[in-house]
DNA sequence: ACAAAAGTGTTCCTCTTACACCCATGA
DNA sequence: TCATGGGTGTAAGAGGAACACTTTTGT
């Protein structure tokens, strides 16, 4: 039995989506305090120790309320980052002087967070500093953020197919083009239009609202909403466990 | 901004799950300090701290090899849960006692292993003092390790119907009915037997043997393998994103 | 009138489901 | 010979994939 005295510093992550209408950005910030040693223009995720009576849900809630001032928005967790050396001492040294702790590692835990952009919330993180930038042009970040987001990203495809985690990226109205450009956009995929509205009108969860497009040089598209109760609904009555075995992949 | 010092006892508690031919099991054992408030006999799940040059990985794959002897099984991350108060305070105590450590908060990490149950293992893991419990029958367990193992339970659930787990859990030869009885006891659902054999058949993932049960009253079952090799090809050559919005339940 | 995107149906095919009887063995 | 679980096929229906033209609007 192993009786080493052991404790870490615990930090959040949150890689922060959004969707423009046609790209899928992330939410980036840079560091404030750099050193000789770190470059001053490198991009991180908005993240935070968490603080003494706070789960780690409610740390990753705070940091998304300071960056984009949103609260209740989407939010769920990744992964771990534990590795001893995730961060080099350069890094921790950083990490200290900027967290004002002492320690001599930290775990971080990923979280993923999807908010519809609006041109408030685009001012709002510009004066914050942060930038919405396109996750295909995101090739670097400070420490091992791009293994946490790349990590979220992934997660997040999976939910997009499996749960209706779409509409929480979309404004309240929408049109379909929306819809299937945001699949388009994060699965890379792509998509026949008219087997899409199929499939989208036929799980009855999206309600046609009446009203279309303005000012725009083509057949106007009509806007939709997310029938969140007929989605519960339909989720109640799973009984699709005939599924035994997807294994063609 | 906020700059608190704080920091954590991280540690991680595995939910080993095995299979007997009929019935999930899990891997539980005694609490071997007890004190005057704490009953002596309630169980937990293997756990430890991490120590300080570990991964949480590495961590999880101590702990199961103390527990059952084994290294290289299938061990993988579920949640963390981090509630400030997820321990009482008693609890607490207990903890700081048994671990040698002192410390407020301990955020503990989940995981979940996958053993194929053998004579020899249940042999040294019954000298060690742990027991294989029918999951169905677990009802109570130390502090919050129900929650852990209801969380690990949920995961293996989903990850039975969209990768190949199931066999991690098999003997190296299993019959059909072990398949089939494997995935009613995870899945809690009926199985139609031609259905099943069909499906599992155009996978072409298991590889007959050739041979047979032997001494049984009753027409011999054939023995299979699993056919890692032409899983994997099967898994490279996945065009199956055509599954866009399987939000039916 | 033209450019640009919206909107709409059908056919083919694959996969899922439901269902009942004979076979091989040990007792 | 009987009890026990192993092993097999088919038909009907649902869902997925592929595919082209007309409509509405602004310029």
């Amino acid at each position: 039995m192993t009786t080493v005295e052991t404790s870490s510093a615990i930090s959040v992550d949150c890689a922060v989506f959004g969707f423009d209408g046609t790209k899928l950005k992330a939410l980036l910030i840079k560091r404030k305090y750099t050193t000789d040693d770190l470059s001053a223009d490198d991009l991180k995720l908005p993240g935070s120790m968490i603080l003494e009576n706070e789960t780690l849900q409610g740390a990753a809630s705070r940091v998304l309320e300071e960056s984009t001032g949103l609260r209740d928005i989407f939010l769920k967790q990744t992964s771990i980052f534990s590795d001893p050396d995730r961060v080099s001492d350069k890094e921790m040294d950083w990490i200290c002087r900027y967290h004002g702790i002492k320690t001599r590692r930290v775990v971080t835990v990923g979280y993923y967070a999807l908010v519809k952009l609006t041109d408030g919330i685009i001012n709002y993180t510009l004066k914050m500093g942060a930038r919405w930038v396109d996750v295909d042009d995101i090739c670097h970040l400070a420490m091992d953020h791009l293994d946490i987001l790349s990590d979220a990203l992934s997660v997040l495809r999976k939910e997009m197919i499996y749960s209706p985690v779409a509409f929480e990226l979309l404004p309240k109205r929408f049109t379909m083009r929306q819809l299937q450009n945001l699949f388009i956009a994060v699965l890379g995929v792509e998509i026949d239009d008219r087997n899409f509205r199929k499939k989208i009108f036929s799980t009855g969860i999206l309600k046609p609202t009446g009203e279309k497009e303005k000012n725009v040089s083509h057949k106007p598209a009509e806007y939709y909403t997310f029938n969140r109760s007929e989605f519960r609904k339909l989720e109640n009555s799973r009984n699709k466990l005939g599924f035994i075995g997807n294994w063609s992949y």
